[in-house]
DNA sequence: ACCCAGGGTCATA
DNA sequence: TATGACCATGGG
């Protein structure tokens, strides 16, 4: 079974995604340190927090005092964590002239770039190369692992890097490959949510002729 | 009262 | 290389 069929099923039955809910590149960024392992609503109140304070830009993060900055991020989790994660995230890019002079590195190069970042990881950097810089990268996450895991593709278990691997390799031939990774993303996390928390019978869950079982 | 959420780092063996 | 502790809020 192949991956494009399992996108297919998946875009016939949610549609189009229009990820990442974020209205510049910058605030995508700030989402993508934000959500690591916290609910996505309470991304959204930090996110806020910043607009109401006319702090969601480099500068005005880099200038906050720590506590203060924390305050802002406190409904996101780990907020003195993802206080320091920001700064150095926000140094690194003002550093390498923010948007402008990133958007002509190589793929490669910039994810190397973004992963030199402490508190910046593989996925972190994939949703920055992907949502932010529109770069044709396949994010891997808990979701993914999950989903693929259960349709009997993946083990689960695998290192990151393998898993982008695979599904980037076992999607090469299509075109559009940003597009289409942007939304198969986005759809994996919107099937998660779905099921089974939702739904509680796993017959009616789209995938499920070519799982056979609870997605 | 649990459990989990669109992870990552650090210390340890 | 590979585990485990740690970070912390809000919803179900």
């Amino acid at each position: 079974m192949s991956l494009k069929r399992i996108y297919n099923t998946l875009f016939k039955c949610y549609g189009p995604q229009g990820w990442w809910p974020g209205e510049t590149p910058f605030e995508i960024m700030v989402g993508a340190v934000l959500t690591q392992n916290t609910a996505w609503l309470n991304v959204e109140r930090a996110i806020n927090n910043l607009l109401d304070a006319d702090a969601l830009s480099p500068e005005a993060i880099l200038e906050a005092q720590p506590t203060q900055l924390a305050s802002w991020l406190k409904p996101s989790g780990y907020f003195n964590v993802k206080a320091k994660r920001l700064k150095n995230y926000c140094h690194w890019y003002l550093q390498n002239d923010t948007y402008q002079g990133l958007s002509v590195w190589p793929t490669e190069a910039l994810r190397s770039g973004l992963l030199s970042v402490n508190g910046v990881g593989p996925e972190t950097a994939d949703d920055i190369l992907l949502y932010a810089f529109e770069r044709p990268v396949f994010v891997i996450d808990a979701y993914t692992r999950r989903l693929f895991k259960r349709l009997g593709l993946i083990e689960g278990d695998e290192h990151y890097e393998e898993l982008r691997q695979f599904f980037e390799s076992g999607l090469r031939k299509s075109n559009e490959r940003i597009k289409l990774f942007n939304e198969y993303h986005a759809l994996i996390v919107s099937h998660a949510k779905d099921f089974c928390k939702t739904r509680p019978v796993c017959e009616q869950c789209c995938l499920f002729k070519l799982c056979q079982q609870s997605c």
